[in-house]
DNA sequence: CTGTATCCTAGATGATACTG
DNA sequence: CAGTATCATCTAGGATACAG
């Protein structure tokens, strides 16, 4: 479970659970993620195969990101993990 | 989610769901952890309240980790997790 | 807007040796 | 058997500047 065994992992996947977001967007809603970190991490994503990088040739450039299948099939464990933190946090 | 976003703690954790396991016993079933990263983690486990410590004064000793009730509410996430990895993992 | 390239530091982790 | 201490290493991660 190196797949998300990850400080930003399940966080990314987790904020695409409700559909795919703009490159900005959803780095936004990642607070205190660097730049670099917030990219590379994608990239790892995408490299297993758990979500799905789309660009558009327009200008100014724009990338979406959304699961993939198998990214999906964590919705259930993802959606577990945050109601634990917020029910169980404090 | 601090609480288990790292290398180690699902395991052990993951470890002690079918019952209460002895130090050496628990180290064994963790293939590549450090003895140093083992005592680490398991303390942070027992910090956060995850898991319980008993000692056993007799000779040699005898320390066995079980799981708190806050950790075993973290049953239904660890199993589902190990379920994601086995089946989708390969 | 999105992503890449450097530079740099703190913390994570391993190996080893040692104590009770 | 269980755990601690120390030393050395590695790498995750941030800051910054730059490119298409």
């Amino acid at each position: 479970m190196n797949l998300i065994g990850t400080k930003w992992k399940p966080l990314i996947l987790f904020h695409l659970l409700d559909g795919a977001l703009r490159s900005g967007v959803l780095q936004k809603k990642i607070p205190g993620i660097s730049n670099k970190m917030f990219t590379q991490t994608v990239r790892e994503l995408e490299k297993d195969g758990l979500l799905t990088r789309k660009v558009f040739p327009v200008v100014p450039p724009r990338v979406e990101y959304q699961l993939s299948k198998r990214g999906q099939s964590l919705e259930d464990i993802l959606r577990r993990l945050d109601a634990w933190g917020s029910q169980d946090g404090k």
